[in-house]
DNA sequence: CGTATTTGACCAGCGC
DNA sequence: GCGCTGGTCAAATACG
């Protein structure tokens, strides 16, 4: 479990990658062409000189993504080794209390399909229904570590109303409810990985039965389907729990909740990737800052 | 002044 | 039964 959920963190990190590399080739390329069209007054000696440089230099960044590409992977795959040992490990020590304690702070950025597991092993020993009673879902949220205030912005509107100490984490855990609506049964829990302080673990406890605030300011009128937020993710799903990464702040989450149970599938993963590498190149900032790159790099290669 | 957050106290579950 | 722990409550406090 916990190992399938680092895995989808990972690949949803590799994903990005990749992307985003496809769309900087493709958006050198635009800037090839462009700096030629820019440039017709120059004589052409030049500008097939300039061309050829940047050319090179699209040919000298896909290797430096390529090369990235491959030893991320190398790192996966050892990664993956190392939780498979471990939460062999972990599956054998004596379980406290509710399975939260070890799937939230040991297995942090791990927990989640395993984790369900692991409810219905207990469940077995103590029917107590209250472990099954909420869909739990779990999200990664990079902040900066200075960032103290343990808020993950997933669209929902939630009210602090408690923060703890918990054994296992030195780090306090915040305790939130649904604010937006008064009925709404929701909480989540959120506190810092244990081995990535920079990671905010957000716990997701039951379903929202209110559209989120941001979508019910938007009335795009659209589909119910769009009216998770991001991160939390109280959608009928195989297991109990469902675990998401916003580690790299993916902007819509309705694909990435959607396509998670079968993230495996080479389908979501190729539907991933071509959606990342467009909301990346529609993306005016991302854009912005990459041709603003290599124009820089462009003015300091002719300077020489 | 109203609302949100903080924080110590309290409660319940679990292991010994 | 007792102690430990996680989760919740509610008074106090902060903030706009």
């Amino acid at each position: 479990m916990n190992i399938l959920d680092l895995g989808l963190c990972l690949k949803i990190e590799k994903k990005a990658m990749n992307s985003s590399s496809s769309s900087w080739v493709d958006s050198l390329d635009l800037n090839a062409s462009s700096t030629k069209s820019l440039q017709l007054e120059t004589p052409s000696g030049a500008l097939v000189e300039e061309l050829n440089r940047v050319n090179a230099e699209n040919k000298k960044l896909t290797e430096m993504l390529k090369a990235m590409c491959e030893s991320y992977n190398a790192l996966q795959s050892q990664l993956v080794d190392l939780m498979n040992k471990n939460t062999e490990k972990e599956l054998s020590p004596t379980k406290k209390r509710k399975s939260e304690t070890s799937n939230n702070n040991n297995g942090n950025i791990i927990g989640n399909s395993e984790s369900s597991s692991t409810d219905e092993e207990e469940s077995c020993k103590k029917p107590r229904e209250e472990i099954i009673k909420a869909k739990i879902s779990r999200a990664y949220v990079r902040t900066e570590l200075s960032d103290t205030s343990l808020v993950v912005k997933d669209g929902y509107q939630w009210r602090k109303y408690g923060q703890k100490v918990t054994r296992d984490n030195p780090c306090p855990r915040a305790y939130f409810k649904c604010s937006f609506a008064p009925s709404c049964p929701v909480k989540k829990k959120v506190q810092r990985s244990v081995d990535d302080q920079s990671v905010l673990v957000a716990t997701y406890e039951g379903e929202h039965n209110h559209l989120p605030p941001s979508q019910i300011e938007a009335t795009s009128g659209s589909s119910r389907l769009g009216s998770v937020p991001v991160g939390s993710t109280p959608v009928k799903s195989s297991g109990p729990t469902i675990t998401l990464d916003l580690t790299n702040s993916i902007k819509s989450s309705d694909e990435a909740r959607n396509s998670k149970p079968k993230l495996d599938s080479p389908e979501a993963t190729q539907y991933l990737v071509e959606h990342m590498a467009s909301s990346l190149t529609k993306d005016p900032n991302f854009t912005a800052a990459l041709a603003a790159a290599i124009s820089g790099r462009m003015f300091s290669t002719n300077s020489n």
